[in-house]
DNA sequence: TGACCGATGAAT
DNA sequence: TTCATCGGTCAT
């Protein structure tokens, strides 16, 4: 399987949540490997999105890995015990990013349960929370580069369009106008998206 | 320095 | 549906 190139990334952030639904997100660690297919994405528009953090222009030590060019990591810590993992995309001048919701779990699911405990393979990376617990992804990784180092993202599957649900994102209710637009992607009927409605 | 709040998850 | 929990943000 091949790395994603970077020119994958520098592309709108629309296209490019959508094109990362089926590709493999791999950590390495030291010698165990814990990876999984990426099932549901959301994606965040930047400057104009009230949901994104960089609405606005904002620009703190928190979101400073956002305005890295498309290819970079973006993590952060969500009500002071969660880690999310982003994936920045276009260029410095546009600080947007892809959220992993949720991911099927490949390998190293022995150290994903020893990490979570979770009775179900399901429920190891079915949420953004969820994946980063389970695959020890934390602020450490925040602002690395993908395939450089010991985060992937490989090509893998190519899912058709007819096989994507598009809807509003979760969690963003504050959002205004932003709230519904509808830019969560996931992959239809696959069990490891984190919320199924409809 | 301190008040407020959240791109969640788990229990109920 | 409810709520724990604490770092990040922003106004003092």
């Amino acid at each position: 399987m091949k790395s994603l190139s970077p020119s994958f990334f520098t592309r709108s952030t629309k296209v490019v949540a959508q094109e990362l639904l089926g590709k493999v997100l791999i950590h390495k660690m030291n010698n165990q490997t814990l990876s999984g297919r990426i099932v549901e994405t959301e994606a965040y528009l930047g400057v104009k999105d009230k949901a994104c953090h960089t609405f606005a222009g904002r620009k703190t030590p928190r979101t400073e890995a956002m305005y890295l060019p498309g290819g970079h990591a973006y993590v952060y810590l969500i009500y002071g015990k969660y880690y999310c993992l982003n994936v920045v995309t276009r260029t410095e001048a546009h600080p947007e990013a892809v959220l992993i919701r949720a991911v099927e779990p490949i390998d190293g699911l022995s150290l994903m349960h020893k990490n979570r405990k979770v009775q179900k393979a399901k429920d190891l990376t079915n949420g953004p929370g969820k994946l980063c617990q389970a695959m020890q992804i934390t602020k450490q990784q925040n602002g690395m580069l993908f395939n450089q180092a010991n985060l992937f993202l490989l090509e893998d599957q190519k899912i058709p369009k007819k096989s994507i649900v598009e809807c509003p994102r979760i969690g963003v209710d504050y959002a205004e106008e932003a709230k519904n637009w509808p830019l969560r992607y996931y992959i239809k009927n696959n069990i490891f998206v984190s919320k199924l409605y409809k």
